[in-house]
RNA sequence: GGUGCCAUAGCUCAGUUGGUAGAGCAAAGGACUGAAAAUCCUUGUGUCACUGGUUCGAUUCCCGUUGGCACCA
């Protein structure tokens, strides 16, 4: 019974209210938090990824919050396996650890687990790259016909990225990538509670507008001028600063860039909230909500699981 | 004040040689197994500004009204 380990998730769209949620469950609950967020692990990038200040950092211990530099190639396989290493740490000092971030794919690999998958080189992505630029869309698809029939079948069809991603893995796997695909969820030795916060849509939308406005004022510009020079790396695909760098580049005016990142962000909060409503596991709380009142309803989750759990 | 042009989807506009209309963007819904703040898919009924006229039929042509823009005074 006091053996149990729980790993609680805080998940929502993006400018919802989970930072100061998760602080508060966070101190109330006396464990740390694990940012679940595939951007404000960069160091560089604090302003425009609204990830914890270092006021919110001193009230909670932080894990995975600007550890990286933008430099560095991260993924979700990487996080999974640094997650669980930290958790096998974090668990020996706590019952309960928190995770909460807008990266789902993120989320989902803690949870369920990725199949193991060999790393792709820089040469086999360039190669692909390279078949990409020169073939466009129609060599990516009969590529993926030729060596992957099966994956062909499910696969979106109109996805860069999907068929890429499955002709790197089959080369450098010598196999089909769907025969690398199990789909079966890992067995974790802790127990998951999932919560998910939302809020009325207008609302949501206000806040991330506003919200994009008070990062042009602590300084987003000037950061996504510090690392203009290395916009093409992948961690610098992110909403904001592609945007910046339109503007710093003269393509349009500084208040159009403004527009296009809070318009860009909205659409991105949407996203996020389609893949959380597939999940069932999930617990929805109204970020309108007192978080006394939220708190509450987490505590007795964790009591009722416990009970429940096989 | 005069003349000309414009008024169509939330926005920018196209179009109907008269048979009640369609693009882009926005917005909404969906997908998602190591680049995921990434990448991709689906969805278009709106008093065609208002009033009257011509017509079998007007958003389309004509008169007028209102609003906007431009030029001339």
């Amino acid at each position: 019974m006091t053996n149990i380990k729980t790993l609680v998730l805080i998940q929502g769209p993006t400018g919802v209210g989970k930072t100061e949620l998760a602080l508060r469950v966070a101190e109330h609950l006396g464990c740390p938090i694990i940012n679940c967020d595939s951007r404000q692990i960069y160091r560089e990038i604090p302003v425009g990824t609204a990830a914890p200040t270092a006021a919110e950092q001193a009230r909670v211990r932080h894990y995975f919050v600007g550890t990286h530099s933008v430099d560095e190639d991260y993924s979700a396989g990487q996080y999974e396996r640094d997650v669980l290493s930290l958790l096998d740490s974090v668990f020996k000092e706590h019952d309960v650890a928190i995770l909460t971030g807008g990266s789902m794919l993120y989320a989902d690999a803690v949870c369920k687990g990725l199949d193991d998958l060999p790393c792709v080189s820089s040469e086999v992505r360039d190669c692909v790259s390279h078949g990409f630029e020169q073939g466009g869309l129609a060599w990516l698809q009969d590529e993926v016909q030729r060596l992957d029939p099966d994956y062909w079948q499910i696969v979106d069809r109109q996805n860069p990225a999907r068929l890429r991603h499955c002709i790197e893995l089959s080369i450098v796997a010598g196999k089909p990538y769907s025969s690398l695909r199990t789909n079966n969820s890992k067995e974790r030795p802790f127990r998951i509670v999932k919560v998910g916060l939302d809020r009325p849509r207008a609302e949501l939308y206000a806040r991330v507008n506003e919200r994009v406005r008070q990062m042009m004022a602590d300084g987003f510009l000037e950061e996504a001028k510090a690392v203009y020079t290395k916009r093409k790396l992948n961690s610098l695909q992110t909403v904001g600063y592609k945007e910046l760098f339109g503007y710093l580049d003269g393509d349009y005016d500084l208040e159009r860039a403004i527009e296009l990142i809070q318009q860009n962000t909205r659409h991105y909060a949407k996203r996020q909230l389609t893949w959380l409503r597939r999940d069932k596991d999930i617990h929805w709380l109204d970020a309108r909500d007192e978080y006394e009142k939220n708190i509450n309803y987490i505590d007795n989750l964790l009591r009722a699981d416990s009970v429940q759990q096989k």
